[in-house]
DNA sequence: ACCTATTAATAAGG
DNA sequence: TCCTTATTAATAGGT
């Protein structure tokens, strides 16, 4: 695949069997990496350059990789003698691969992927399945929605009347400050008096009294999904 | 390099994996002894299928290619020997084990199952995933029955064409019977002549006509979901 | 390193 | 797995 066609022997002239080394490795690095990926395998690579110089590739690590290909090599010639104590735990992890393809398999197809091979009834039966499933999670989250609404609403009526407490003790102490005024400089005014009970009746009860209401009347679907989580500081 | 281009993506159906597998592993193999070969270099390569059959190349012998790359890599962690069979395994054991459960979580919960303990940002990226499978498993669904009706209504108007066929056939026939009977027993009846073409019309053109129309106009929703496997019996 | 004619690999489909 | 073929990808040879 160039210019012409080469046979597979050592190439004699160093530059370009270095040039040749340096494009084909990384032809077959590529490939390497391409494999593990199309395939789902496991791929160790090591290639020393003829100066000594290591290039490698491992889809897992090559730690694992060599482990494994030494336990392969192993089993092969280990077939008589090996004690059970090591053919227990090389069963358990046999056991336990198979488990986990078992439910990578069966978790693709929830998540829609690898349909193929899947029939009718099978598809059919993903599809109750994920019905089932979203109803689960929908009814969940609308169930988390309404405790933080309900909690919210509690939450504000307990300010409301934490307000109204204020409110009273604000008039209270006004009256009393009202009172002391009066016995330090005299009667001196009428003014004072009105600007404070319009001033009072412009931030307190008239509005307060309706916050708690609008929170007890809310729905779920007029909150924004993005952001109920910051509700929460309200309260704090 | 083939009939289309693909994306370096696991690839999904496991037929088309495992011959990808093979024709790929082969290249690489064939790629890594060329390397060996035309640059002079020292290539070691390790392919685990993903059921864990074993195939490798090493252009002197594995382990002197381990053992280079343990000393490049200067791990004296000594990757070749066998430490403690028993322990590795341990640990193959142990790490399956620990991805099995971490799958079966995120597995419960996409059969709406063990939903607490996630939050309304979770619940709603998991009632994403689950609309886009179930739009996945319902085109799925879709198009294996649509192929299926389409199959269904070639088979139709085969077999009406065939059975046009036949009943001209059976008409020739009957002709060929009725001269035969005149020249037999002479010119004797005109009764037979009539109730054969009763029967003829009653059997025949009328009805059979009928038939493949009908399954070119039928949509999928007008089958029962739970019966189509059956369908292709009839063709046969 | 880049270019590109040419060969090699391989995807898709029996 | 092997075969065939259309098409893409790798790369030999040159600048």
């Amino acid at each position: 695949m160039g210019r012409g066609k080469i046979v597979i022997r050592r190439i004699d002239n160093s530059t370009s069997r270095q040039v040749t080394f340096s494009k084909r490795r990384n032809g077959l690095l590529k490939k390497a990496k391409e494999l593990a990926i199309l395939c789902d395998a496991e791929v160790g690579l090591m290639i020393f350059s003829s100066t000594g110089k290591l290039y490698d590739f491992a889809s897992t690590s090559m730690k694992s990789a060599i482990e494994r290909f030494n336990k392969t090599k192993e089993e092969h010639h280990q077939l008589g003698s090996s004690t059970s104590e090591i053919k227990f735990w090389q069963r358990e992890a046999a056991m336990l691969r198979q488990q986990l393809q078992n439910l990578q398999e069966s978790h693709r197809q929830m998540m829609g992927e690898e349909l193929s091979g899947l029939g009718i009834k099978e598809l059919q039966s993903l599809e109750n399945q994920l019905e089932i499933s979203l109803r689960g999670v929908r009814m969940k989250k609308d169930q988390i929605l309404m405790d933080e609404i309900e909690e919210l609403s509690q939450k504000g009526d307990l300010i409301h009347q934490e307000n109204v407490e204020l409110y009273k003790k604000v008039n209270l102490i006004r009256q009393e400050n009202t009172e002391l005024k009066k016995k330090v400089y005299g009667t001196s005014d009428g003014n004072g008096t009105n600007r404070n009970s319009v001033l009072t009746n412009g931030l307190g009860i008239g509005e307060d009294l309706q916050v708690p209401v609008n929170l007890q009347l809310s729905q779920p679907h007029q909150h924004s999904y993005e952001t109920p989580s910051g509700a929460t500081k309200l309260g704090l």
